[in-house]
DNA sequence: GTTGGCACTCAAATATCACGAGTGCTATTT
DNA sequence: AAATAGCACTCGTGATATTTGAGTGCCAAC
């Protein structure tokens, strides 16, 4: 698929593409000419835009408009034409000051980033924390709330938090809670969150269980605790994609924000970025989203000490600022790692 | 400011007022005439709306189009005309089954309940969080996360969690966080988790904590833990505020999410609904959101069986469906207030 | 191969116009 | 005196031309 393009061909393609980033309109022969200062007339580049067009790489909306960049040529640009940029001390400094000025575990780091990623690239910033179910077991503790209500509260060794309100048949002793703490803590001890809720069904099998009471209660209860709900999920700036000027349309915004509440759809979307490394780049009808949209994905995957992956990223229009996002976007999947590798 | 009117303007304003949350636009004489089966002619109608205007309950966009509802007509209309409808059974079944089924304690119920508000209003739905330092202490517990990181985690008598990582100077021994922790649960027993933070402050100065280490460094490390931070906030359904049809001026819903991305301004907003018992409404400038917006808010406190209180209710543009969204904002409060006073 | 020139296209901007919903006023009815 | 009918007037809306100009494609000339 990657069309062999003479120098020339290329350069006015990133022009374009550049000046439909920039300036969200067609653009067309003359801007070209004019803009890139390149000693080109316009019919010179109307020619080579022409066979631009043939390739796939550009259509017009009408005849008697300028011509934008299709999807297959954003891919080539971020393929090969785009210029990164650096990212600036200050943008250095906002995404490492967020990160460590929140105080509140790890949910509260992997909020602010999305937030910050969103502030930086203009566009939505979006963080999926690293599932808990494959992070090593810390700690289980149980905590009489009610005559029938037992609050689970499972720690993992990163220091994430889940928590879990039991009901329960009968009444338990506050004696017995804590003998059923300790139990679980030493059996599942060193387990992932995954495993643990292996071994306690296979317990829950076992003949031993059967006789003892105290122990069948206290799996059939860790087994509900251990049961986590989905992964968190942070997207931020969702104002943000209203400064796009072809978010205008009110309907096509409706779409996006309403796959975003079902946040299924995203982890969906971006499972498959977990196994890759490094930044990926989906582009438009490449997200599977909403086929109409003409959204991008740029993201990254970020590790824990655990070795647990977690996903962040931007969001955005499939002219986005590719330049200046996909390092933003490393970058900060690079501080993140730094920062939860320390723990 | 509680107009005297006669019977048959208020008839003709209240037609007006609901004529215009069904369309959205300008409603003129014969319209009301007509629609309203009244047994006058237009022209009546006409001078009657003269009336109200000149008293600053209807005003016209321009002379020859209908007219449209003022805030003070709003106003008018919910403190004496509106007919408020009941709440539907099935209505009834979603906001209960929703509380009930999600499973992950408080934080999830107000979460669900946010979204049921949302979905059964079709505006955006929105829940405060009761203030975690006014309920009842219940537990600490403090976990070994790395070398100088500890994780601590408070739990309330309502099981609400909040969790803190804290870092320390010294490593601590695992035994002494445990005796640490069976110190302050002591201690704290019994207190709201305010009170509690006064009595560690106090504590700190003690003569008897500068000679005992541990209890010094429980103190110190106890406190960061009750420090917590701002309640939680949960808005859900924001895509829908996009159905409005006077939405479509993107440049006013931008400024509206941000209004909700920075939750301090809900906050401050919802402050005062805090006090006050029953459905609150506020209408257009009332609520001091951007003034320009054109929103209303109606919200009603929940309590639970500790005594706190938080906030719920519905946003939505200043023409919404008062006649329904009230009695389900009032229900929903009902309801949640029974089901956390259950526990 | 590059360029200037020219005819052609078509969306968007602008202008024109008829329509009709709605108003305010006044004269008339009840 | 209150209600109504009648009428002239206003003004936004939508339909229909008309103009404009950015942009193209192509060809002949350099």
């Amino acid at each position: 698929m990657d069309v062999e393009l003479s120098a020339r061909s290329r350069q006015i393609l990133e022009a374009i593409v550049e000046d439909y980033i920039a300036t969200a309109e067609p653009v067309g022969s003359s801007a070209v000419a004019r803009r890139h200062a390149l000693t080109l007339s316009s019919a010179t580049v109307r020619n080579v835009m022409a066979n631009l067009e043939e390739m796939g790489l550009l259509t017009s909306p009408h005849t008697s408009a300028g011509r934008i960049p299709t999807e297959k040529a954003y891919r080539f640009y971020v393929d090969s034409l785009v210029a990164l940029r650096r990212v600036s001390r200050e943008e250095k400094r906002q995404i490492i000051s967020h990160c460590r000025q929140s105080g509140a575990g790890l949910s509260g780091i992997l909020k602010e980033t999305s937030r910050t990623l969103s502030q930086l690239s203009n566009y939505m910033g979006i963080v999926v924390a690293p599932s808990f179910t494959s992070d090593v077991f810390r700690h289980i503790e149980f905590i009489r709330i009610g005559q029938h209500k037992i609050l689970a509260i499972l720690v993992s060794s990163k220091g994430a938090v889940q928590n879990r309100l039991i009901e329960t048949d009968e009444e338990i002793a506050p004696e017995e809670l804590i003998r059923m703490g300790n139990y679980l803590n030493e059996m599942m001890q060193g387990l992932t969150i995954n495993q643990a809720r292996e071994r306690i069904l296979a317990e829950m099998k076992s003949e031993k269980a059967q006789y003892d009471r105290m122990m069948s209660r206290a799996l059939r209860i860790s087994e509900q605790a251990v049961t986590v709900e989905n992964d968190e999920i942070f997207v931020e700036g969702q104002a943000r994609i209203l400064d796009q000027p072809e978010f205008s349309d009110a309907a096509r915004m409706k779409e996006i924000y309403e796959a975003f509440e079902q946040k299924g759809i995203i982890l969906q979307l971006l499972s498959r970025c977990m196994t890759a490394d490094g930044v990926q780049i989906y582009i438009g009808s490449e997200t599977s989203l909403s086929r109409s949209a003409g959204i991008s994905l740029i993201t990254s995957r970020f590790v824990t000490s655990s070795n647990t992956v977690g996903m962040l990223g931007v969001i955005g229009p499939t002219r986005m600022g590719y330049s200046s996002v996909i390092p933003i976007v490393d970058y900060t999947a690079r501080m993140v790692s730094r920062l939860l590798s320390e723990a």
